[in-house]
DNA sequence: AAGTGGTCTAGACCACGTA
DNA sequence: ACGTGGTCTAGACCACTTG
């Protein structure tokens, strides 16, 4: 186990590890080969196995159990909630908002969605709208934009199929992991069928977020604009 | 150095260099003592050192350089930037706006400024108010406000002689390093006085950025209330 | 009891920064 | 040349999970 010198061999069997969970040998929920197991067959100390599985740890790629092993990390609710979703109540408790689709179609991808979603020239977009209530209020206006290549399955489904929780669903239906995403807010004014949708004054001020999400390397995957009514919630961003 | 059982070894010196940056006996930018020698005097392995130290290393408390040494973080205008600061042009660049207090007071807190700062009853509060642009235009309105018992220097300053990057000004000033912060965020519609000062229109949507900052113990420093105008700038969020 | 990850040790050698 | 952190090894024992 020596590919190139000059490289710490932990960065080596790390970029080893990462490469067999892109390329699905392993696949999520699953456990990867055990500590004594990785170093015996890659010929290194346990030390330097454990020092590459404990960075993709930190990494939120891994998980360890002490006493059954270590699992590559799926979309479950848990994960989705705490790293992806960041609206919270007065109190400070996230809220999973409900979500309805209103409209699922296939059509040519605006420019920002080209440039974004880093499409071919000719290839086509799925576009999902959705609102999310919480208490039967809407607090949520989603549009969410998704490479038709990746994702043409997804037209089979009726918009009434499509489960709260796309980010598990995307990896479980379509073997894509989202692993990081970028977030741009900013303020704007309810349109009038923004108003009408939400229960708002027409010009009620809405945060706007805008984010793109990405696989464990760094393929664009979703594009996603919501409007969001922060009357009774906010967004919460905790910076250590 | 074996204080409790069952508590692991690294996590009792963790917990030991923590105590001693809180005490202030090392001050932030001071190298601590090396490897080697915490190792000899606290009667461990070098290993069990190391754990404890990369620890404080992944929460941005130390800093290390090989071949230089261990070093307590300072809140230099790198730091933040990166950790603190979120705002961005179309690009995605981080932009730094020039800051002008317009209003340095002391007086009685409200009661969202005891409830979040953990005011004793009659404290009083300093109160910084001040614009930040850019190009010569007004992008965000800050109205800051601290504990009198730890700031009531800052009263002694002209308000014109107020940094622009406070924490490292709390940090030189006043010991106080801000390690952490809590922002919620929301949208809401420029006042009258808002629009003159940013020159947009009455009803421009802008962002509400509600801050508290806290200490590496936990103890809240800083109450800052910015308003933003994101017509031209976005509020950036990276998720990992 | 067997297998997993978690902690800890003792020591080697390398890479970097400073004098 | 020396001291610092960075990598790597080989092995011990502990704590947790499962059969």
């Amino acid at each position: 186990m020596l590919f190139e010198r000059s490289i710490p061999l932990y960065i080596q069997i790390r970029e080893l590890l990462i490469d067999k969970i892109n390329k699905k040998e392993w696949l999520p929920g699953e456990a990867i080969p055990s500590e004594t197991i990785l170093a015996k067959n890659l010929n290194v100390s346990l030390g330097t196995v454990r020092k590459a599985i404990e960075s993709l740890v930190s990494n939120n790629i891994l998980d360890r159990k002490q006493g059954k092993g270590t699992f590559i990390k799926t979309h479950d609710i848990h994960r989705a909630l705490f790293h992806f979703f960041h609206i919270v109540n007065k109190n400070g408790e996230k809220v999973i908002p409900h979500s309805k689709v209103t409209s699922l179609t296939e059509r040519a991808p605006t420019k920002q969605e080209v440039k974004k979603l880093q499409l071919k020239t000719n290839a086509k977009v799925i576009n999902i709208v959705r609102t999310r209530d919480i208490e039967d209020k809407t607090i949520i206006l989603e549009n969410i934009t998704l490479p038709h290549a990746i994702f043409v399955q997804l037209l089979k489904n009726n918009k009434n199929e499509i489960p709260n929780t796309l980010y598990e669903f995307y990896e479980n239906s379509f073997g894509v992991t989202i692993h990081s995403a970028k977030e741009r807010i900013s303020a704007l004014l309810a349109s009038k069928e923004d108003a009408k949708i939400m229960d708002v004054p027409e010009s009620h001020p809405l945060l706007y977020i805008e984010r793109l999400a990405q696989t464990l390397d760094g393929k664009p995957i979703e594009l996603r604009l919501s409007k969001c009514n922060t009357e009774n919630y906010y967004y919460d961003n905790t910076v250590l």
